[in-house]
DNA sequence: TCTTAATTTAATCATTTGATTAAAATATTT
DNA sequence: AAATATTTTAATCAAATGATTAAATTAAGA
């Protein structure tokens, strides 16, 4: 019996999942055509029946890989006790803006995926995390007078709204690629002077 | 020869028009058959070809209809000479949290599609618009030192943010339809003050 | 009421697309 | 090198889908 040569498996395996990656993401579950990951690949169709069932099935995988990177960045910082409020904001506006210059169609993605499957979400525990987090405990403190969902859908807000309206912005040629690179570096700065702004508001 | 019956034609179009509009702007123009529209219409598939051309026709007409709506809301308000920029500021956010409370689904629809077909937008001369306008002019007298995207694109953002990340805070069962409701009556006059705020940092 | 034009439908076509299959090629073990 | 298992491919299938067509139905005017 032939071993399975682990190398060239992974190698074919992740060749396939990236080029689903990069699709998927660019396009949407339902413009994907599966010739199209094959092409992206380099290799046949029946290739990714082979090593995946079906779209749906690689779907789900490259989906899980996403909604993973777009909630792992935050999670832990949440719960760091020994960060202030300020500080923890910091950290998520840097390392959010770091990981979206890296992987600018992943906000849009998720968002749109998920309007025609929100049970996608249910597995994960983010909710409850997210209620029960010092960052969330910590806010209260600090402005008992404000629902800690606003103050994280405007920081959320700040920091991914412009990779979801950078097309709208280019479009309308009030944008170019390398400003808004400078622009995203700059936000690292004045996002969090902003929210702290904010929370005195009042 | 018979009178074209302008009522029950004018009935018809709109029918399908408002199916389409109903059916694309929830599930984009991939993900919708056309036999999905006729059947939320309350029709024949062949009807939707003999009153349109086409899938694509038709998508088009319904996506000009939507950017119209998306910025026609902003356009106006940003040259009006007799308003201030706090007031400018209320009235935008004010109104497009309105339209938006009627048309939920619109932001993520336009903002998937044009990933797609960035030529989309060319034709709109909102780009000059927005950059010759009153409304900016006013920003760069009050904050010299702050670039106008940073603050409109903050200002959206704050706006329309949640209204694109709605399903997945549903999803994580930190927010309930009523609460987003009333989430955004607040924000209406939650954000002008964080906005004012904002341009008072540094 | 009869004729003519407009409107609607059922049936069908051609293409696209996800998936399968059987054979060929490649690699591994002995 | 031979045998065996794995990997890859070309060809093909069945279902879905956008679009068309010709016939049926309905409405309007004379």
């Amino acid at each position: 019996m032939a071993k399975i040569k682990e190398n060239k498996q992974a190698s074919t395996e992740e060749k396939i999942k990236e080029a689903a990656r990069k699709v998927f993401t660019q396009k949407g579950y339902a413009a994907t055509r599966t010739r199209d990951i094959a092409e992206e690949a380099g290799l046949n169709l029946a290739l990714l029946n082979y090593y995946f069932r079906s779209k749906e099935k690689l779907f789900e995988m490259i989906m899980k890989e996403k909604m993973q990177q777009l909630f792992g960045v935050m999670t832990h910082l949440l719960n760091d006790k020994a960060t202030t409020l300020d500080q923890k904001v910091e950290q998520i506006v840097s390392n959010y803006i770091d990981m979206l210059m890296q992987n600018p169609d992943l906000p849009l993605f998720v968002l749109s995926e998920i309007r025609n499957n929100t049970g996608m979400f249910r597995q994960l525990q983010v909710g409850k995390l997210i209620r029960n987090s010092h960052f969330v405990k910590q806010l209260k403190e600090r402005q008992p007078g404000l629902q800690p969902l606003h103050f994280i859908v405007s920081m959320l807000g700040m920091v991914v709204f412009p990779f979801v309206s950078k097309p709208v912005f280019q479009s309308l040629e009030v944008l170019s690629e390398d400003s808004f690179a400078e622009m995203m570096k700059q936000r690292k700065v004045l996002v969090p002077k902003w929210m702290k702004a904010m929370l005195k508001v009042k």
